[in-house]
DNA sequence: CTTTATTTTCGTTTTCTTTCAAATTAGTGA
DNA sequence: TCACTAATTTGAAAGAAAACGAAAATAAAG
């Protein structure tokens, strides 16, 4: 195992455990507690955990540093340009489908003013915006939270997704490659949004350009399945060129 | 247990029990009373309790505490009182349901810190809650969205709820009375606590005493179904020895 | 004045730091 | 490609520091 490696690990084993003493981590990693303690030394000078007499917790997280609301403040022009492009394609009432993610996010704030939309989504922050308006009419469906991403997953959301049928759903996706078609890094979420898929009508991808061009661990479906991708103009060219090439709608914002 | 955990969890207690003595907080924490002293004095430096003689009390509450806050923060401690009380009675490694609700989000919050026990919950900010801490192991039940109280209802929600199969079940009831049973306003959210009744091994109301003796428009449940009630002491008389009379413990906090 | 709590002191245990050597890896130049 | 050197990583051991518990002396509370 590389030190890397190790060191991640140790990160991930606080993330997930709260705080840790130095002879469990060596135990669980496999070298000595001398080397934990340097690694924990390493990791504190960069701020990712917290040392402490034994062992050591990880950083506090404060409210909106986190992981998603970091996420959330980046590109939000570039998002909010997709999201207007994205609801200018539903008619009232019209039932869709949001996946989880910051730009369908977007997407959600856009949409609570629309009347008679029935939204389903997997996504908790887009279920909690959409309640802002009363008119609002939601399916939240259910499943494992996943925490990083504060969305369901797992068998009950897939079975969920299996049951409905939808006329649009909003894709997100962590990569998108014409020939790799849509990826994403964690498989239960791939997972959904095979569900999603099958459930919809019609499905528009939406990403930033940075997306474009990314091809990520699990692939879950092909580039021609969607109807059409809504992106940045920042996207590489060539990249757009070969979605188009097989018969993808393009938009730019 | 490391140091710092054990630091933390006195602020914790502190914050929530209101004032301890050494000797109660040594045998929480397994260590010496001595420990606890030099813990305390520690704290004491840092302004994260105060001392006192055989004890210590939280620290004053933030500037700008007017009269109106101080209520609500009473309510609330109410409230973490008979959450208190409920996070006492769940063991590791449980699976328990959370109702909708203030008091079972008081409880979530509390149970947060716990490891190894599965929360399954149709209610949003439940579920965000258990999120914010890393170790939780988190089931949303899916549905639909009742805006006004954040939390999922109808068939789907319903037929959930009927495949899944818990230890403990805390269930929330706006009206509680010896006759009339539990009875809340809404008819949806009565179905599904309904559900969430059979589905739980054991069952127990939490409500502060304003709800005892109350009776709302739609019964969901007789009170004999429920192991034990988890109140305040300022519940009506009455109400409390009519509900003993009929089988079911009641915790006064 | 009695009881209880705190401080002080000391020894034990655990953890940390420092230092050194072996092993691994990366880079260099013939 | 093949040595050779330099840097990094890792483990081991010894001394320093911290945490903890126990007991005696002191202080506080009722």
């Amino acid at each position: 195992m590389l030190m890397v490696d190790r060191l991640r690990r140790i990160v991930e084993l606080l993330r997930t455990h709260g705080s840790l003493s130095v002879a469990f981590l060596a135990g669980e990693t496999g070298v000595t507690e001398q080397t934990i303690r340097r690694d924990l030394d390493r990791l504190a000078a960069q701020g990712q955990v917290i040392r402490s007499h034994g062992g050591a917790t990880p950083p506090p997280s404060e409210p909106g540093d986190d992981c998603f609301t970091a996420r959330l403040s980046q590109a939000a022009d570039a998002k909010r340009r997709i999201a207007m492009a994205a609801v200018a394609l539903v008619r009232p009432g019209e039932h869709i489908m949001l996946d989880a993610g910051t730009t369908t996010l977007a997407i959600a704030r856009l949409l609570a003013g629309h009347d008679r939309i029935k939204v389903i989504t997997n996504s908790v922050p887009v279920a909690t915006e959409m309640a802002q308006r009363p008119a609002s009419d939601i399916v939240l469906i259910g499943g494992e939270l996943r925490v990083s991403t504060l969305s369901t997953v797992g068998p009950m959301a897939r079975e969920s997704f299996g049951r409905l049928h939808v006329q649009k759903l909003f894709l997100a996706a962590s990569g998108i490659d014409a020939e790799r078609g849509f990826t994403n890094s964690n498989l239960a979420e791939a997972e959904i949004k095979q569900a999603m898929i099958a459930a919809a009508e019609e499905v528009y991808a939406v990403a930033d350009g940075s997306k474009l061009g990314r091809v990520l661990l699990y692939s879950f479906a092909a580039i021609e399945q969607v109807k059409a991708l809504i992106t940045t103009a920042n996207a590489p060219h060539e990249a757009l060129e070969a979605i188009r090439m097989r018969n993808v709608d393009v938009i730019l914002v």
